[in-house]
DNA sequence: GCTGCGTTTTGATGTATATCAAAAGATAAG
DNA sequence: CTTATCTTTTGATATACATCAAAACGCAGC
């Protein structure tokens, strides 16, 4: 397991969590919530660069991020690398375990990261007893279901700056909605990895930064990102604008 | 609704259902599978063309089909069509209509359908009182979760003959689950449709038919595809064969 | 400070696939 | 059977992006 080494395990609670209303259902009661907090049974530490989990690897927990920053990727057999996604605080990993209790692609912590460990039968028993959590699990099975639908609709049919542009404002619209500015992004992932996940190689990323950043709509520095005009980045991911 | 016109409606069980042993779970006792008859509500035929369920529509059940081919698939808002996948009998379609309770992609049949309207209120509440069933519906959605990372490596690091051939044999496989031919195929979507499936154009699928059929690695007649060298297909795949 | 290593940028060139175009087959309608 | 329409194939050309290469930059260790 990927986790034996590094990790500590610190018992803790949802009902004092204060990221509680990003992964777990908010219209529990009080009461109610002190069952939930069954769901989760320990915390982890999982430091950058490490494994939580990796494909091939028995399924047992979902994780949910309390902290720190993660990609999840897939493999061909000859060793090319597909990032299939970037989870942030309050988002939920390990789902893809599930149909065959094993996991199907690696979840790599890029900065030093905190997870709620949720043994997936705990999660599946406490769905029964509470209907509001059966379809919160439900409902972020859709999510990532309708999320990689549209990343398909990403890859197979735009251009290589609608990509960055789409990355860029589904990144800062996530981040905003945990606190963060609307408008400065530090990145945690290199161009390569962005470049994996877009479908399209980091020189090709790199170019599409200097050019955004030519057309003053975003400044480039590194891995921080500030977005100048945010309209000019959904038009290119939306030439038309009639949304 | 789509569904309003051409569709007639039929009370069924799924006990007596020669698929269940596809889209429900199998350890099912006889008792426990009366119970499980509930699920289903109706029956609905979707003539070819027809639209199961289109984008925005508001969300009320999950389909499994009985019989037919579908698609589904999510455009841009300048119109472009991505198909995100193709459903055969056994499958089940809806699952993006959980997150918001709306259908966030559209469902068309490529061929008359007849498929099983179940209502996810009663998969829900069958759910918390059948721990089978409950695991059944979480891995029909992690299924799904892993089949779309994997077409995001697909559409995101495969070359375009790469992908035919992960097409062909994804679809020969599935159909030979089915008691269909292990070699043979009649494709039941355009090679339009199974170019935006695969992220490229119609031309690009119709020039690596021609290539696999000069080649004779399959055999093509319009809709019509024999694999004769299946090992082949899948070296195009897997170049390295060390899987 | 300097040195070495990994990341990012930028430039020059190559190539897979898109695009444009037209012919050849299928399918359906009259 | 003939005509019209849609799908598929094939060819010629264009282009977005990949690849190859090298310089610039940032960061960690000395």
């Amino acid at each position: 397991m990927s986790l034996a080494i590094t990790s500590t395990t610190i018992k803790v609670a949802c009902s004092s969590c204060n990221l509680r209303e990003l992964c777990m259902p908010i219209s529990f009661g009080t009461e109610d919530m002190k069952r939930l907090d069954e769901v989760v049974a320990t915390r982890h530490h999982v430091k950058q660069g490490e494994l939580l989990f990796r494909d091939g690897e028995p399924f047992k927990s979902l994780f949910a991020i309390r902290t720190g920053f993660f990609k999840t990727s897939v493999s061909t057999p000859e060793g090319h690398e597909q990032v299939t996604g970037f989870q942030m605080a309050g988002e939920i990993i390990g789902l893809d375990g599930i149909v065959t209790d094993q996991h199907s692609c690696n979840a790599v912590a890029l900065e030093d990261a905190e997870v709620c460990v949720m043994p997936f039968a705990n999660v599946e028993e406490l769905s029964r007893e509470f209907p509001v959590l059966q379809r919160h699990v439900h409902k972020i099975m859709s999510r990532e279901i309708v999320r990689e639908n549209s990343m398909m609709l990403l890859i197979g049919n735009m251009r290589s700056e609608e990509r960055l542009a789409a990355f860029l404002l589904n990144l800062v619209q996530r981040l905003h909605a945990r606190g963060f500015s609307q408008s400065e992004i530090v990145l945690r992932m290199s161009r390569e990895e962005i470049g994996s996940y877009l479908g399209m190689k980091l020189e090709t990323v790199s170019r599409a930064f200097s050019k955004f950043s030519d057309e003053g709509i975003i400044e480039v520095k590194q891995r921080y990102v500030a977005i100048l005009n945010a309209p000019a980045l959904k038009k290119i991911v939306n030439p038309t604008g009639c949304v």
